[in-house]
DNA sequence: AATGTCTTCAACCGCGTTGGT
DNA sequence: GACCAACGCGGTTGAAGACAT
């Protein structure tokens, strides 16, 4: 066992957030900004813990999350990131900015672990979707030599779901989430639920709540914080992929953020349970941009896979992924 | 229309990691 | 170096909607 859980406290709520606490949260975050979770409860009077709050923001409240189904291009770099670094979907989220890890790992879960299973073993659902799950039994020759197979097919596919021409994710700034600061409220259209009709008008006026503080919020903070990982204070991990992918200034990333062109804004559809709301998302082409206006390094995984010549990057991201595909087995 | 089963996804839980003292 | 609190991650759960019978 290890450290009691945070939440076990008398009266702490747990369950679905309601309206009325996401304004409470937001409003509080509006002020302060994310981070010292630990005092959110305690400073907004709600009932949660404050593990339940930063979730509730990291995962739903947060600006510039996208909902909805997943594109097909989505898909694809969904399926070949989880073959290249397995179950690690924070590290793959960090390759999808607009999505978060919880949404990849169920979307994983529910949609292309079953499919990707049939593609791969034709049907036989009982093994798992990870190409290296079968390897312990395989020998270390034979593994290393699917290992390489993978590899070269999930380079292949990235490369593919990365070109340029293509909707973009903003691989570069991994970190760097969309700014709603652009949004034209005019723009925003809600769509109402088909659960709790009777609500609706409720739902109405608390989203439209949410996304004012969200919008004035965006407005007061300066661009630096909100482009430091919209943590102010506190907060300091730079764990996994993230900490490869930073590799220039935020300030210039965010500065080509917003010089980015509103008329190729695409819509970004933010939800609750209960409503929905389509904002326009800022980072379509926004890499793109990044590298032609300010010459922006690619990733170390961009470089990979668009430099075939890069023989010293290949050679580390090999290195990366067995010595972490290995770690388990030897 | 009623009931059962399946699917989805928000939220929770436990544990590992990090950073401060 | 040990300890502790806070944070972050991945696995799992359970409520609710969708679908089938």
């Amino acid at each position: 066992m290890g450290r009691p859980p945070s939440c076990e406290k008398f009266g702490i709520k747990k369950g679905p957030w309601t309206p009325e606490e996401d304004i409470i949260l937001v409003s509080y975050i509006q002020e302060h900004g994310p981070g010292n979770w630990r005092s959110v409860p305690t400073n907004t009077g709600l009932m949660r813990c404050s593990k339940s709050c930063r979730l509730r923001w990291t995962n739903y409240l947060r600006p510039g999350i996208k909902r909805g189904n997943f594109t097909d291009h989505e898909e694809k770099m969904i399926i070949h990131l989880q073959a290249l670094l397995g179950n690690r979907w924070a590290a793959i989220a960090s390759y999808l900015p607009q999505r978060t890890d919880n949404d990849i790992k169920n979307y994983w879960n529910t949609h292309l672990k079953r499919k990707h299973n049939k593609l791969q073993n034709g049907g036989n659902d009982d093994q798992e979707g990870h190409s290296f799950a079968s390897s312990q039994s395989q020998s270390k020759g034979q593994w290393e030599r699917r290992l390489q197979t993978d590899i070269k097919m999930a380079k292949q596919a990235l490369s593919e779901a990365l070109s340029l021409h293509k909707p973009i994710t903003n691989t570069t700034f991994p970190e760097t989430k969309p700014s709603i600061s652009h949004i034209d409220t005019t723009t925003i259209t809600s769509t109402y639920p088909t659960k709790q009709p009777n609500n609706a008008s409720s739902y109405a006026s608390s989203y439209e709540n949410i996304s004012k503080l969200l919008e004035n919020w965006m407005m007061k903070f300066p661009i630096s914080f909100r482009n430091n990982n919209m943590v102010p204070t506190g907060s300091s991990s730079s764990k996994g992929a993230n900490s490869i992918t930073n590799q220039c200034s935020p300030d210039l990333a965010f500065d080509s953020l917003l010089s980015f062109n509103s008329s190729s804004q695409s819509i970004v559809e933010y939800s609750d349970n209960n409503m929905k709301i389509n904002m326009p998302c800022l980072f379509q082409d926004q890499r793109k941009t990044n590298m032609e206006n300010h010459h922006v390094p690619l990733t170390m995984i961009e470089n990979w896979l668009f430099d075939d010549g890069a023989v010293q990057c290949n050679e580390d991201l090999m290195n990366i992924s067995q010595e972490e595909s290995t770690e388990g087995l030897f």
